[in-house]
DNA sequence: GACCAGGCACATC
DNA sequence: GATGTGCATGGT
């Protein structure tokens, strides 16, 4: 499995070169967008999030101090936008709380611990935590993501029922822990599930993986 | 107009 | 533990 997974890597990587993810200008903005991004495309996203930039809104105390029906018109275009205002405010509290807000003060914290608490978030879940973990924070953990699922599902090497903790074991067990292969390994995922794994479509003769 | 997108919580069995 | 449902916009 090791090899299989270094082979997978080595050809997204050759085919579709450094991904730079993820896009966004500072850690912060990396947090909100991994829970804005929940079940969404990502375009959307970065429409919610040029909606805060050109407010100057973007930082933990003045997100935190809007009204949640504001917060919720700003981030609209990446829908679901009254219940991703309520984890947004979520999210916020915890990290001003514990953290005073300070990006320093949590990447102090073991990825281990901080995934733990942050799981104990109303609206945070694995893949939101492990996204925060790994690209907000550079800590080597990996996302599981629909892509990573239905394209390994594909190509047999995981089982249908295999949990989001199965399928990060395979990956974290059998690859080197390194944020920055993580971090690519995953993005390259993401870029090989838009171009070619679609859900409808699961035959794919042009699939980089053949 | 249908389908999809970088999930999660909650209810129910 | 598995399965179903609500949440919502914007692009194809």
């Amino acid at each position: 499995m090791k090899r299989a997974l270094k082979g997978i890597y080595k050809k997204l990587y050759s085919h579709f070169g450094p991904q730079a993810w993820w896009p966004g200008d500072s850690p912060f903005e990396v947090m909100v967008g991994a829970i804005l991004t929940q079940n969404t495309s990502w375009a959307n996203v970065e429409k919610a999030i040029k909606n805060l930039k050109n407010n100057k809104l973007l930082t933990p105390d003045k997100l935190y101090r809007l009204h949640p029906k504001k917060l919720a018109l700003l981030i609209r275009p990446a829908g679901y936008y009254n219940i991703k205002a309520k984890r947004l405010k979520n999210f916020l509290e915890f990290f001003i709380n514990h953290y005073r807000g300070s990006v320093k003060k949590i990447s102090q914290k073991t990825s281990k611990a901080l995934r733990q608490q942050l799981l104990c978030v109303n609206g945070i879940g694995p893949e939101t935590a492990d996204s925060i973990l790994l690209y907000a924070l550079n800590k080597p953990v990996f996302v599981v993501d629909a892509y990573t699922k239905r394209i390994f599902l594909r190509h047999k090497l995981i089982k249908d029922s295999g949990s989001y903790a199965q399928v990060q074991d395979l990956f974290m067990r059998n690859l080197k822990p390194s944020a920055k292969l993580f971090n690519e390994y995953h993005a390259l995922l993401v870029k090989l599930g838009k171009d070619f794994c679609l859900k409808n479509k699961p035959k794919c003769n042009i699939c980089p993986l053949k």
